[in-house]
DNA sequence: GACTCAATACTGACTAGTCGGTATAAATCG
DNA sequence: CGATTTATACCGACTAGTCAGTATTGAGTC
């Protein structure tokens, strides 16, 4: 996806060194308080490699939000619950692993696209796109396991796996704010419980009345 | 609430413009991103008048998240659903009520709390506990009416009226985001129906497996 | 293997402008 | 009368962005 990988050329250390301390910053104080010579600071670059690798301080917000959806599209590729056989398994298995990465200082476990478009949804369409275009990336990977167990399963809902997957999403951006404004992880924990209890209602094998077993 | 309701005294115009203008601006474009100048000419206000009433732009900040809690709070209070003799209708009207509210652009239908605690949780920590009576006090009437409902309904779950109360917050915020990232409020509809989905199933009458009438 | 050469990567001082906050003196209102 | 508001000018700190120049690298060339 990056430039750097189809080229055979190692990454600028600079740009990368920007884009990490971009992804710090902007998580612990949003993108309008971070300011560039911050990010110089925290990369222990100095300011004119900014301006050389980003135009202006935009571009690291967009730069910044696609570094995000490949530095996170590792780590969900990378985890366990891929491995389930039952796609509802893997379902699950991923609101678990949500779950379990709730840890450390809540900047450490916040979302930077969900913090970024909340301020910046009506004054910078581009950052915002690039936003989007994260989250409904992510959701897009997780609607395939969720369409996956619709059919394995044979649900008929009035749902669809694509506004399931958002809203998945959802509880977990909601969560992000509500641990946010708590100062910890335990209140997002707690919301993503339900989400999962959902989750198994919506999967149940049978309906109450009418004992259609497999 | 506020000091004008304990003492007989009318608001100041120019703080209560101010802070309508607040409303609007950080509910549009954040805290960092908001100027002073700004609030005082869309307020229609001297920038003299602004330090009269505010001693510093933090300051602000906390008015309108208490300006918030009142203004959504009356909007609450009046609305119909608390009509139901059923609990569980009220908790499932408020989330109707929720939803039927999602009209016109984003900012105008957004939480300035959750927007604002997103940026400023880390760096300012007297508007994150402001944000954060906000929305735990708005949780907090949720919560009652999930309380009564499980009386009502006899539900004996592992779960709390005070962890479902604030799920339902974390939706909501949760599909505020979504709806900024995606341009518009059918995505939060959606997510919203959810939410309504799963509320019902948890005060379902039965539960599938032996039939225990009331 | 030293020697260009050019492109890339990087530097840090500098500028122009913004923004939070102050000051003040006069006007208006209740 | 005191509380409120206005209008405007001002300041100092900060911040986005510029620029002219330096360092590094890698590919050819002899």
């Amino acid at each position: 996806m990056s430039i750097e990988t189809l080229v055979r050329r190692p990454v600028a250390p600079a740009r990368r060194k920007l884009l990490d301390a971009a992804l710090s910053v902007i998580r612990t104080k949003g993108y309008a308080a971070t300011t560039i010579d911050e990010l110089c600071a925290k990369a222990g670059v100095a300011k004119g490699s900014f301006f050389y690798h980003f135009k202006d301080k935009e571009a690291v917000a967009i730069a910044a939000a696609v570094y995000w959806s490949e530095v996170t599209g590792a780590l969900f590729a990378a985890a366990p619950y891929h491995r389930h056989a039952d796609p509802l398994d893997r379902v699950l298995g991923y609101i678990d692993f949500r779950k379990g990465i709730l840890t450390g200082d809540v900047p450490e476990f916040t979302c930077l696209v969900g913090t970024m478009v909340q301020e910046v949804y009506e004054t910078y369409p581009e950052i915002r796109d690039a936003c989007d275009a994260s989250i409904s990336g992510h959701a897009a990977k997780v609607e395939t396991d969720i369409a996956e167990a619709m059919n394995f399963h044979r649900i008929r809902a009035d749902w669809t796996a694509q506004s399931l997957a958002l809203h998945t999403q959802a509880v977990l951006q909601g969560a992000f704010i509500l641990a946010k404004a708590k100062g910890g992880a335990e209140i997002a924990a707690a919301s993503i419980d339900h989400l999962r209890r959902y989750i198994e209602f919506l999967f149940q094998p049978a309906t109450p009345k009418g004992k259609e077993a497999s």
